[in-house]
DNA sequence: TATTATTGTTACAAAATGAGACAATAAGAC
DNA sequence: GTCTTATTGTCTCATTTTGTAACAATAATA
């Protein structure tokens, strides 16, 4: 969780009580899958991007105005998937901190101090298209990569873990590929998608005949990269 | 969403607000998958059975207190899916009717005439252990087969189709036929199980060939039901 | 022109699945 | 008892999918 606009906005009767939303931001920097950490100004916490829900805005548009807001891009793939809501998992000493580094802490919203429960979601985005943006409580917005992420507030690794979890079981069958490469692509970049997905190498002949085989993909001119062999094609999604 | 207590306990400050749970609870009678779908009294409302989270209980805690009360189970297996929030999902309307048609409608909180956004879990049970409860608001609860299912309030319908969905995905990586069926069972109760869930009939060499191969099973005595014909085996999830 | 690394494709083996056949066997009919 | 009936467990063979390796094609470089 954490905060879109100014204090002068986080006013209890806008939003919805005690409910947040994180996002992990999946993105693929043609080696590593890596997802976007924000880190809070002199606090050392980092935190998934996140936000609260409008008292008039459905669910999924507060998810995708924040993600927008953070990455500058429309037409963001995004699912939801789990919402968590232990006890436990709230840290108003976190946030108090928060607000006090930031020489805010007379303005904090009690209600902020409560507990939230939290609706995840993961997007899927083109790494190159996007501009990482931090918000106005002067906090930085990175990319790490997903085996060197940070120490990560309250329970954002747990819920990092289950993103991860979520999208290798939905690999197959929802053309995760489509949404972390560029529109061309080779058939060696989509392979590397789902091995840093998955964990696990794969054998090229048998990767490119099952891709293949799905009809999926459409094939164009080669790609001529000015290495000392044979020229990959080119594929775009159909 | 429905309520779980007398209108003296449905009080603000217990809950929390705008949110709420629906679960459908699958059950196997031995041909159909049925739901447990509960009506309110004199208005033919049709709704899934649900309820709020309390301030000082977890997420699931509240669910499992909820589906315990209305089936008499402890030690459910549940499963959380989906959490919906759209803006035109709730219906004042109706809740005000609800009340009125209970003689409460000078009683309603206010609080319940807001936006809802709702959070979804199925559950799995055992058809035959279950004894369906109706709650105080005074109305009745039974069993649904899935493909007759009553015209249903809000989104549950949708809520119903998804969970449904969900289910199919999970089919093959949760054993789900452990939480369908009786500890012991044949291998065309099993088979029943994955016919009905994925609307489609299986071979029955096939089927026992892959599950047997997938050695979660013990084989135990026959089963002699009066049938002039083999008795099957008995099996057991391992 | 030969070398190098990677690619697209083919070939064959191994495994999984589809489809059918068949014997085994409880219980009822005679 | 013996025969009939319906269903079960198992086996066989064909088909499809996947694993594994081989090999020729080909951009760039030496």
């Amino acid at each position: 969780m954490r905060f879109k606009k100014s204090t002068q906005e986080l006013q209890k009767e806008n939003f919805i009580q005690n409910l947040s939303y994180d996002c992990v931001i999946f993105g693929f920097n043609g080696k590593q899958l890596k997802i976007l950490i924000l880190e809070y100004h002199n606090t050392g916490f980092f935190a998934l991007p996140g936000g609260f829900i409008n008292r008039n805005e459905s669910l999924d548009d507060a998810v995708k105005k924040g993600v927008k807001n953070r990455t500058g891009l429309d037409d963001i793939y995004l699912e939801q998937f789990q919402t968590f809501g232990s006890l436990t998992r709230s840290d108003p000493d976190a946030m108090k901190r928060i607000f006090k580094e930031n020489d805010m802490d007379r303005e904090i919203p009690d209600w902020l101090l409560d507990r939230f429960i939290s609706i995840s979601y993961y997007a899927l985005i083109n790494y190159d298209k996007v501009t990482p943006t931090p918000d106005e409580l002067s906090d930085s917005i990175d990319w790490y990569s997903i085996d060197e992420l940070p120490v990560l507030m309250m329970d954002h690794r747990k819920i990092v873990a289950k993103a991860l979890q979520v999208l290798q079981d939905n690999l197959e069958k929802k053309l995760v590929g489509m949404n972390l490469l560029p529109s061309k692509f080779t058939m060696k970049q989509l392979q590397m998608v789902y091995e840093v997905i998955l964990g696990e190498e794969l054998r090229r002949t048998t990767f490119q005949r099952r891709i293949l085989g799905m009809n999926i993909l459409d094939r164009h001119e080669k790609l001529f990269q000015g290495k000392a062999h044979k020229a990959p094609y080119l594929y775009s999604f159909k």
